[in-house]
DNA sequence: GTCTATAAAGCGATAGAC
DNA sequence: GTCTATCGCTTTATAGAC
């Protein structure tokens, strides 16, 4: 019978598929098996502490993800305009590629939020700064960047609950297409 | 020992409460009666198919809600300028007032999106046509009308997902705030 | 590192007394 | 209309073989 050997970041790439599908607490481990293969003994080898230190893992990785590829980017831009449409393409790739779920957002509803308060709290304070910064660089004013900044991410997180209720990913891409348009947009 | 009889419609409210704070996966019948104080036997009463049934009533109540208190309101307006604030004052008031959870919203992500999916889908598909249709009376193109309602819808609904991970409503009445604005601002 | 068997607790749902 | 007791099932988690 053939046997996988697993690594980690195998396991918590199979889990994050699993609770973008059915939930954090919809993913059972029964479900997890059935649906990638991994049985209770890897799953609590990896993660002795069971289903909160898996789910922190998860966020972990998303967290880590965007670090590299978002935030990074936006914190030390020089060009704006193109540090934007960067950033649009990236995480428009990234949402739809994931079944329009944002993992950080799913898990401030339901029974964990409280364990995860400051993980959730520091990855979209991360996101929004970063984007204020390149707002800044851009000559918006501190608090013109700040709003504008914060409404980006905001109508971002909003399209991807559209996308889900209408099933359409095109929903989200045209809202995440505007949003680039009016972060750099003359003031009114 | 006092013994309470309930009308069905409390029944509901008393359920959206612990489905907004616990999910609706982790809103067991244990935490329900916890909570509440409502046993098996009137939640079986008024929900003979379970849990299911409760979601759906939930939803329906939340629904009515918003067709009375916002659709309508948009739908008959005469006066674009004032329908809008009127829209974001009632909104802002109604989803502060409820952990700043929409269960709609919520329940795009679970086990249960299938079953609710046609429900989720004419939620937000009336939400923006009746914005849209406000916008086109204020005399904006049917695209730029429909765009820009689309847009407040998801930065409404991204403001919530913001306000929760801050755990602070101020920033989602500021997002509140700068829609209303941009809905009826010149086109640049 | 992965497996299976199993424990202990919790789940939704049902039945029947009041 | 509400209660409690209970059923059958699933859950997370553990133990020990391989």
């Amino acid at each position: 019978m053939a046997r996988t050997v697993l690594d980690r970041s195998d396991v918590v790439l199979a889990l994050a598929g699993v609770f973008r599908e059915r939930g954090f607490e919809g993913g059972s481990l029964s479900v997890i098996k059935q649906k990638t293969g991994i049985g209770r003994g890897s799953l609590y080898h990896f993660f002795p502490e069971g289903k909160t230190d898996m789910a922190r893992a998860v966020l972990d990785q998303v967290s880590d993800w965007f670090e590299e590829k978002i935030f990074v980017p936006l914190r030390t831009a020089t060009d704006p305009q193109k540090a934007i449409a960067d950033m649009s393409r990236a995480v428009a790739e990234y949402f739809i590629s994931r079944q329009c779920v944002c993992l950080f957002a799913a898990i401030t509803l339901g029974e964990e939020q409280e364990t995860f308060a400051k993980a959730v709290k520091s990855y979209f304070t991360e996101w929004v700064e970063a984007l204020t910064g390149v707002l800044r660089l851009a000559g918006l004013s501190p608090q013109e960047a700040a709003d504008r900044a914060l409404d980006a991410v905001a109508v971002i997180q909003g399209g991807l609950i559209l996308a889900r209720a209408y099933g359409d990913d095109q929903t989200f891409l045209g809202i995440v297409d505007r949003a680039e348009n009016n972060l750099l947009a003359p003031t009114r």
